[in-house]
RNA sequence: GGUCCGAUGGCCGAGUGGCUAGGCUCAGCUCUGCAAAAGCUGCUACAGCGGUUCGAAUCCGCUUCGGACCUCCA
């Protein structure tokens, strides 16, 4: 790990970018605020989980041993910040007329789909917080223990107040007390605080609750913030290497995660490196189920919604979440899909490309070029995971191969092996983009004999000078998906 | 209202005190029976106005516009 290039982690904590140096290496760890399960996930869930995804896979291209904790927030949280507030997944329930427990089942089944259609590794621990309130439990009396938690009418709160007088509060989120007590909105039902800027630790839960537990306060609900602080610190110690998470929940949900671990053990920030990933927009708006402008994955791939021309599929958008950069918004539009469409298929057809290019022997001049490619492809991804730059290195990749295969360049075969080793670690291993259609390269397994005669046959009618039966058989092909192409080796076809 | 972030060529998107990614689109050329594919070439941009500097798209200030968070949110 020590004689790789660099990996450079633009830490939120302390707004700089910082020599990635693991606590205890080989070992990282790493925790991800992963979705709440009363409802199907948008694309702009997704591409938090792929960001993470990114991290992931290139800890391991690394050669760090990662253990990757990602919950499931299965508790009924309320809808609004006041006592009134329906809990999310019993409100659910009730109207899809379901067992709470079903709707999170239900859910977090449709969740896992997703992340498999987009090729999105599953954790190493995927913890859920109904599954942890014992735990939840424990913590809030560890922290009432230390004097920054307060039960109020069956309720517990924690005392931003009296923790801020020992502990930084606001650090990651860049807020003062002072400046948020000034903008605290009026709320409803908050009389049970002492201070408008505590948060809960645990709900009391009234009659028509239905996700509810025991505990010495009351018969609730931990708060929503605790769940993370408990599950982060029980899988990965109370430090650990890299948290992460949506831009939108800097604060206060980690904001509150950090105080909470702090006030429980009373040490300070447990977490070295904070990551954010930014959000997905459209026309310029952060996608949000509130907005309206939401789409599922599901309705992404049949083109289904109105805000899509046609349906794309789960690489192409993958690849071109990937052609942004984490840490920036990316607008997601039909026209930038469809450009991105076409340039992964332009890749993907140049590694097929290269599985059959000649290698040469007596004459190599593409070697420094591979070496060169491969430093630069390392150093984009150490420098804070920059995907974009990587995807554009490979890209010159993509032009080296075509003109090998044009005869402008010639490889020798320890130079294609490295080139073949350079792109199914970055393309497949850090970037996850996988061949599409895989059924359908089965499929062509036995067809291909067919196709390869029909391909001969319309040579030999180029041969001699048939050009009608030539261009007969060229467009009943294309008809069936396979095009035809003509190169100075003589034809190949490629499938759709 | 408070805090923070952004504004890049026809479009999407990196980057960054001097050498100006990449993708898509468009035009021309090479190859080709034609086409497709591929290759080559061209299209030189950094919101506006000031300032610092030998030099700024990159640093500083102001202005305009947009966005996020401050409430559940990836």
């Amino acid at each position: 790990m020590s004689d790789h290039t660099p990996l450079y982690i633009q830490n939120s904590l302390t707004r700089e970018k910082e020599r990635f140096a693991p606590l205890n290496a080989p070992y990282v760890g790493m925790y991800v605020c992963g979705p709440t399960v009363y409802s199907n996930v948008h694309l702009g869930n997704v591409r938090t989980f792929l960001t993470f995804d990114i991290v992931y896979r290139h800890l391991i291209f690394l050669g760090y041993q990662v253990r990757y904790v990602r919950n499931i927030t299965d508790v009924g949280h309320l809808t609004g910040d006041s006592d009134d507030g329906e809990d999310k997944i019993g409100k659910k329930a009730r109207l899809e007329n379901l067992e709470p427990m079903e709707i999170v089942q239900k859910y977090t089944n449709d969740f896992h789909d997703v992340m498999r259609i987009f090729n999105i590794k599953s954790p190493s621990i995927e913890p859920s917080a109904t599954g942890h309130i014992v735990e939840q439990i424990e913590m809030i009396k560890q922290i009432i223990a230390r004097g920054y938690g307060y039960e109020s009418n069956g309720s517990v709160y924690f005392n931003v107040r009296k923790f801020s007088e020992d502990f930084p509060y606001g650090q990651l989120s860049g807020r003062k007390i002072d400046d948020l007590l000034n903008n605290t909105r009026v709320l409803d039902g908050q009389d049970e605080k002492n201070d408008p800027l505590d948060f809960a630790l645990w709900k009391k839960a009234d009659v028509s609750h239905l996700m509810k537990w025991p505990s010495p306060w009351s018969e609730g609900f931990p708060g929503w913030h605790l769940e993370c602080s408990v599950m982060s610190t029980k899988y990965l110690g109370n430090a650990f290497d890299i948290h992460g998470g949506g831009m939108d929940l800097k604060f206060p949900h980690h904001e509150c995660e950090i105080a909470q671990n702090a006030g429980a053990t009373g040490e300070g920030n447990s977490v070295k490196y904070w990551m954010h990933g930014n959000m997905l927009t459209v026309n310029g708006r952060k996608m949000a189920k509130s907005e309206g402008n939401g789409f599922t994955p599901e309705e992404l791939i049949s083109g289904s919604h109105p805000l899509l021309e046609r349906g794309y599929s789960a690489m192409t958008v993958r690849f071109f979440m990937l052609q942004g950069h984490y840490a920036s918004t990316l607008d997601f539009s039909n026209a930038a899909l469809q450009a991105a469409e076409k340039g992964l298929e332009r890749l993907m057809k140049s590694l097929e490309t290269l599985k059959k290019l000649p290698a040469t022997s007596d004459k190599d001049n593409a070697a420094a070029k591979i070496d060169e490619l491969s430093n630069r492809c390392a150093t984009a991804m150490g420098d804070d995971f920059n995907t974009p730059i990587l995807i554009s290195v490979l890209f010159d990749a993509v032009k080296l191969i075509n003109k090998v295969q044009d005869g402008q360049l010639a490889i020798s075969k320890t130079q294609k092996d490295a080139l073949q080793s350079m792109i199914d670690g970055y393309v497949f291993d850090v970037l996850g983009l996988e061949v599409e259609g895989v059924a359908k390269t089965e499929e062509s397994d036995e067809t291909g004999p067919l196709l390869d005669l029909l391909v001969n046959l319309r040579s030999e009618a180029k041969s001699n000078q048939d050009w009608s039966t030539a261009d007969a058989i060229r467009n009943a092909l294309s008809e069936l998906g396979v095009t035809i192409k003509d190169g100075k080796e003589g034809s190949t076809w490629d499938r759709e």
